[in-house]
DNA sequence: TCCTCCCTGTTC
DNA sequence: GAACAGGGAGGA
């Protein structure tokens, strides 16, 4: 469910949270749901600081300055269908999806000096004591209910070796339309699975790519490479408009998204299509209808979206 | 290029 | 109690 705009939105809200405070110990509820070694995952992150949190593509990538180390580290998470964060109270218990907890303690002007001694107790994922110098600040939760997402740690010159991250094409609201439709125009798939395709443009899911492609007229099963560039243009301009209202509204809350504060977003209240089969269209008044496009349920205007061909 | 599978909670 | 939600890996 996590799109480009909710990841957005919860690292703009995790943030504030989370940059400055230390690592003190982290707690691998379900072991699955980490893609790195667990052990080499328990020596690096405890001790660590977070430094920043970010966003590419649908990865939501957390900064961290180990602190016997010079380079930074990544914790890469992907929420997929229903990864979320939140904060708690130190102490507070897991949820029944609580996949991953790290314990934050509040940083201090001697730890931004790099000299405060770190205690390493774990071998295996054993929960640790924490470091015991600073105050607990507090939780942060990765839940996951469906278990498709995972997290894994990365030294940044490792992402380039790692082929999802490789192959991912351009952050849309970064890139010009032309360059956009010029993707688009090489792809002889129908032009809903090529906005899927996280290769050709990166953080588009099914929300996006079904409200882009009414804004654009464009029927889902049109053979992108049939379309003239003036018409794909226009469909990258209204997939970046779709993507900036809905980030200036917090994101899509469907069923599970919640940002990194609990809060839902609202861009759910201005669907044209994704989830209203069967209702009237908000321009046409024409029936909604869905079908079935790359495997994805897709809701589409009879009327106002024509297929090409 | 497209289909199946993974997973669990909600809806029909 | 089946259908459905869906990102991405992997196979046809």
């Amino acid at each position: 469910m996590p799109e480009l705009p909710e990841v957005e939105t919860i690292a703009r809200t995790l943030s504030p949270q989370i940059v400055g405070k230390t690592v003190a110990a982290v707690h691998l509820l379900r072991p699955e749901s980490l893609q790195t070694d667990r052990r080499i995952f328990a020596r690096v992150v405890p001790g660590s600081r977070v430094t920043r949190v970010m966003r590419r593509a649908k990865l939501l990538l957390v900064e961290l300055s180990p602190a016997e180390r010079l380079f930074p580290m990544f914790l890469i998470f992907h929420l997929k269908m229903t990864g979320r964060f939140f904060v708690h109270p130190p102490g507070s218990p897991p949820g029944k999806h609580t996949r991953i907890i790290f314990d934050l303690e509040e940083g201090t002007p001697e730890d931004a000096a790099g000299c405060r001694p770190v205690v390493r107790q774990h071998e295996g994922m054993a929960p640790g004591e924490g470091l015991g110098k600073l105050h607990p600040a507090g939780r942060l939760f990765f839940d996951d209910m469906r278990t498709f997402g995972y997290c894994r740690l990365m030294r940044p010159e490792e992402l380039p070796a790692w082929d999802f991250w490789a192959s991912l094409g351009p952050e849309p609201l970064d890139a010009p339309d032309e360059e956009l439709a010029a993707r688009f125009a090489a792809r002889r798939a129908s032009i809903k699975s090529v906005l899927l395709d996280q290769r050709v443009v990166a953080g588009v899911g099914n929300i996006y790519a079904d409200e882009s492609l009414f804004r654009a007229g464009l029927h889902p099963q049109t053979v992108a490479s049939s379309l003239p560039e003036t018409r794909l243009a226009r469909l990258a301009g209204e997939l970046k408009a779709v993507l900036t209202r809905s980030i200036e509204e917090c994101g899509s809350s469907i069923r599970d998204y919640r940002d990194a504060k609990g809060n839902a977003g609202s861009f759910q209240n201005s669907f044209a299509v994704y989830g209203r089969k069967g209702l009237p269209c908000v321009v046409c008044g024409a029936e909604l209808v869905s079908t079935r496009v790359a495997g994805r349920g897709t809701v589409f205007c009879p009327r106002c979206q024509e297929r090409g061909t």
